[in-house]
DNA sequence: CAGCATCCCGTTTGATACTG
DNA sequence: CAGTATCAAACGGGATGCTG
């Protein structure tokens, strides 16, 4: 992977540069499509979720994402499976038994957040501060 | 940063819960709202093309973002100025002159993008051959 | 327990026209 | 050239009730 602390800025546009044209027209749509899914209220919790646990059951998954909808919670499960990031298991038993499990690129996009969680973290700060000198500058007028 | 490739699933597994934790309850808002902006139809090509380029004015960001139009644009870049990821500087000229910068924050953005981005390359295929698949399973059903 | 169908609302996105 | 205002469409998200 690349290890971000020793190269340069200009190396990282390079870089950003080579991947968004090794992206194709569709692949651009593809990479935004990825960021919007991950942007969704709970889908990225689910990933995590299934990321600690292993294996979850429907009812497990709304225990922990606590706060979802079983019309939500399936709806972000269908469209996590149509991405392969997940596999649903219905063992088709009378009391109806369905779990979910990360897929080998479900635990890519683990892998692949990890350092922009850890720039959130590393930035919430700035982020705050940012928001705040903006929303008071609307006053003075520039 | 983080290499990758040398720490296990379980590895990332740890790292991840580690970071989700180190994100507060307002922390966690803040972490699906930088995805959500990130998600938005053209933010990430915003930053994208203000890092590859350093400067760019309004008209010449919607000549590189072909297909925008300028209301999105100029949502777009007043929301990542709020997050502080872009400057805005308005030369206050007749003929109205406004370019953008990325700050020090958006290139921090565009690195932490990078693994992301590498990502969805290296799996583009197996995005579509996944989303096919489930489409095809409609039919057979079961 | 798992999931689907229906109705409903707010936000995002966009086409068009207008201002300084 | 940069930005705004208005109107309309698309989508995400949610509450409720029903099925197997």
């Amino acid at each position: 992977m690349i290890p971000i602390d020793e190269i340069s800025f200009d190396e990282v546009i390079a870089r950003s540069q080579a991947a968004c044209e090794a992206l194709s027209d569709e692949d651009d749509g593809l990479k935004r499509e990825v960021l919007a899914h991950a942007g969704n209220r709970w889908s990225l919790g689910i990933v995590h979720a299934l990321g600690v646990s292993g294996t979850l059951r429907h009812a497990e998954l709304a225990r922990q994402l606590d706060g979802v909808t079983q019309r939500m919670l399936t709806r972000s499960l269908r469209q996590l499976e149509r991405d392969g990031l997940i596999v649903r298991h219905d063992h088709r038993e009378v009391p109806p038994r369905v779990d979910y499990t990360l897929t080998a690129l479900g635990r890519g996009l683990l892998i692949g957040m990890m350092p922009l969680w850890t720039w959130v973290i590393d930035n919430a700060a700035a982020f705050r501060t940012a928001r705040t000198r903006f929303d008071q500058r609307g006053d003075g007028g520039g």
